[in-house]
DNA sequence: TCTATAGTTCGATATATTTCGAACAATAGC
DNA sequence: GCTATTGTTCGAAATATATCGAACTATAGA
C-alpha cells in the first residue's frame, strides 16, 4: 500500500470535521487515539468489519482528524492534535472533554 | 402553537450536537444567532423555503442548541450558550472562534 | 370576520451515509 | 514462491438526511 494523501491543515473545514465526530463509531476511535496515542486499525474495531472500519478511517483521515502510516502491512493511526490544536483551538480539547 | 419541547440540557448528546452543526445552513444559524442574540426563523431564511427553515430550526432545537420562544406569530430563536457552556466547557466557544 | 403573516407538518424525491461481504493489494516470514 | 495478516476497494442494500411545495395552524390587526 502506498501512503495515505492527508489533506493540508489549513483545507480542513470545520463541517467536514464535526460530521466527522458525529458518528458513534468514530467519536470512539478519536478518543481511543488521544488516549492511547497511536493504533492499529485492527485494534479499534471493536468486533466489527474490517471494510466498515476502513470506511471510518477514511472519513477520519479525509476530515484530517487522523494520520496513517504505513508500517509493514499496518496501519498505525494517530490523531492530529497538535496541528488540529493550531487549525481550531480548543476545539479538540471541549470535544474530548465532554462527557 | 403550542411552546415546543426543548430537551433538558443534561439529556443533549455530544453526538447529535455535533451532527446539527456539521451542516452549513444550520451553523450559519448558530453563527447568527451567537452574534444577533434572538431572532425569528423569518429572519435568518436567506432566501430558502420556510419548510427547510423549519426542518434546521427543529433539529437545532433537539440537539439542544437553540430555545424558541412564541411570540404572538413570530418564533424567537437563541443559543441556549450559558447552558452548553455549563453541559460542554469550551465547545461553543472553539466552535464559534473556527473560521 | 376577513386577511395577512409566521411557521409547522405532510408527503415525495433526491442525495448521502452506513454497513458489510467478496475480491483484491501489499508486506512479513518461512 | 507460498501463506498468513492487514487493510483497501468495489458493489449492493438499508437507512438517514436535505429539500421543497402544498395544506394547515395560530396570531395580530383592520
Amino acid at each position: 500500500m502506498r501512503p495515505f494523501k492527508h489533506p493540508d491543515i489549513d483545507a480542513v473545514t470545520l463541517e467536514h470535521l464535526l460530521h466527522a465526530l458525529s458518528d458513534p463509531v468514530r467519536m470512539d476511535i478519536v478518543r481511543r487515539l488521544a488516549d492511547e496515542g497511536e493504533a492499529s486499525c485492527n485494534a479499534l474495531d471493536g468486533g466489527r468489519p474490517k471494510s466498515s472500519m476502513s470506511h471510518h478511517f477514511r472519513v477520519l483521515r479525509e476530515a484530517g482528524l487522523v494520520w496513517t502510516r504505513n508500517d509493514g502491512t499496518v496501519h498505525m493511526n494517530s490523531l492530529r492534535r497538535k496541528e488540529l490544536d493550531k487549525r481550531f483551538p480548543g476545539l479538540m480539547k471541549a470535544v474530548l472533554t465532554a462527557k
